[in-house]
DNA sequence: GTGGTGACGACAC
DNA sequence: GGTGTCGCCACCA
C-alpha cells in the first residue's frame, strides 16, 4: 500500500522476495529479467531502498556477479554475512563460496 | 531540462 | 585471478 515507490523499484522488490530459501542471485540476473540488464546499478539502488520498506526483503541474497556481498555495507557491518550462513550459505571473504552452485536464476526459475 | 549519483557489469591491463 | 576504468540506465535535487 501507498506504494509511493517507483514501479521498477517494486519490479525488483517482487523478484528478490521470490528468491527461494538458501539460495542467492545477482542484480544483473534481475535486472535482465525486469528487462533492463543495462540498468543493473537500479537493482541495488532499489534494494537501497528496501531498509526503508515494512516488507521484509531478503536482500541478503542478492550478491553481485562475482558472488561478493557488495552490499553488506549497507547491512550494518557482517549482518548480512551472518543471514546467509544462517541459511546455509558458506560465506568466506565476504563472498558466496559456492555462488555458482547456489545461484538462483530468476529468468530461468520463473520461466522468463 | 540538466547534472550528479549509485548495494553493477563488462572489458583491459 | 585481482585491480582499475568506463559505460549503462533510472531516480533525485
Amino acid at each position: 500500500m501507498t506504494k509511493n515507490l517507483p514501479d521498477f523499484y517494486m519490479m525488483v522488490y517482487e523478484v528478490v522476495k521470490k528468491i527461494p530459501y538458501g539460495r542467492v542471485t545477482s542484480y544483473g540476473a534481475i535486472a535482465k529479467c525486469l528487462g533492463t540488464a543495462q540498468s543493473s546499478r537500479m537493482v541495488g539502488y532499489a534494494l537501497n531502498n528496501c531498509h526503508h520498506l515494512e516488507d521484509p526483503i531478503p536482500a541478503h541474497r542478492v550478491v553481485n556477479r562475482n558472488g561478493l556481498l557488495s552490499g553488506k555495507h549497507h547491512f550494518g557491518g557482517n549482518v548480512m554475512q551472518q543471514l546467509l550462513e544462517s541459511e546455509g550459505i558458506e560465506v568466506e571473504k565476504d563472498k558466496v563460496v559456492k555462488f555458482r552452485e547456489l545461484f538462483w536464476d530468476p529468468i530461468k526459475e520463473l520461466g522468463f
